[in-house]
DNA sequence: GCCAAAAACGAACGTTCGTGCTATTCTACG
DNA sequence: CGTAGAATAGCACGAACGTTCGTTTTTGGC
């Protein structure tokens, strides 16, 4: 089908306008004009604008986990991997994945405070999301890369919300040192965090 | 002037609005509506909606350093102070202050990919507020009450990292321990930037 | 209580929004 | 190669958008 193939590519274009414009700040005849087809042409892919929003979040999580999650994987179970993540999200951000900063942090915000069937699939995302960043700390515990009392869930919030703030510092205030801030307290969090004699692993 | 008084009532308006659907989900014709005033009689008062948008940030600063910023001033410059800051934004959220959760970081994440005269009243908004941050830590070290190698503008990075952070744990997630999490965290936090021997304040 | 000035209104502008239809073009399989 | 079915285009719709304008109502100093 070629159905497929065009859909996808609206949905990669769809992505790219939500992370700058929001998702509800994306419109139809605009997608189509930069797409050069027909409004009805592509409103029949979706059938719905909503439905087109629930299809972009979906295709942001997929490049999410291609660019930023699975390369990390490659890292050994544990500390490694977990420092692989981190690094891999502010790589994510410096390689400006999205053109308009992390799509879902600006999703996060914007549908914070507005319930419906997108806010459901954004928040299923975060969750799925911190709940994957709380089980690579809790393998590092596992492993004994961390120590016994560390709160798999306090840690995945604070490196979480470091992450956020560097898509802020560094998309909005345009600050340079926003990524090695991040990555200096990043990097102190998750050496208090690890048992003691474990060798830092160098950057 | 009775203009005055209006204006005001619209803009208090505005910011509740906006924090929920946006600074460009903000519309006028919703406003009047809700506000049981005509279109054209509200938008006489601002010309454009671009003056609208930044009258409505300037009046959320201002209930911004109302509700957060000015109370922590009447803590004890230094440490106490700090902390006071730190409190009064997670109570801040906890309040509810803006319906919508943290104007500021919604409109920084909405306005992160945007050019425009509204965004750079956004960044500068920011630009003061993190550099508020940065100096109530420096007043800190000043009194010797932090050591003297902690990095202010890291340290308030990190900080405002977390505070974003439980705004989205909370408001997003709907995570009851989010506020108690980042409470921990920068908890712990400034108890390790704090010199030794300096008495933790109780909570 | 008068009267200029200020404020609010009501109707309309052109544009764009999301969403239906119907017709045309294209694609891929038999 | 022909043709059924998928894909796209064209056109129209009602509603809402920001904005303009002329009129009416309200306000506050004398």
């Amino acid at each position: 089908m070629k159905g497929a193939r065009t859909r996808q590519s609206i949905l990669e274009h769809a992505v790219d306008l939500a992370s700058t414009d929001g998702l509800e700040g994306l419109t139809i005849g605009r997608l189509a004009e930069e797409l050069s087809m027909s409004k009805s042409g592509l409103f029949a892919h979706f059938g719905s604008k909503e439905e087109l929003q629930l299809a972009a979040v979906e295709a942001a999580r997929e490049r999410y986990i291609t660019e930023v999650f699975r390369p990390a994987l490659g890292a050994a179970r544990g500390y490694p991997r977990l420092q692989a993540i981190c690094r891999g999200w502010l790589d994510y951000v410096r390689r400006g994945v999205f053109p308009g900063g992390c799509f879902f942090a600006a999703a996060s915000f914007e549908f914070d405070g507005r319930p419906g069937p997108v806010r459901d699939a954004i928040v299923a995302t975060m969750d799925n999301w911190i709940g994957a960043l709380e089980k690579a700390i809790l393998m590092a515990k596992d492993e004994g890369h961390l120590r016994s009392d560390v709160d798999p869930a306090l840690l995945a919030f604070e490196l979480n919300s470091l992450f956020f703030g560097a898509n802020f510092a560094f998309h909005l205030r345009g600050d340079k040192q926003a990524l090695a801030k991040a990555e200096t307290a990043i990097d102190i969090r998750l050496r208090g965090a690890a048992k003691k004699g474990r060798r830092p692993t160098s950057s």
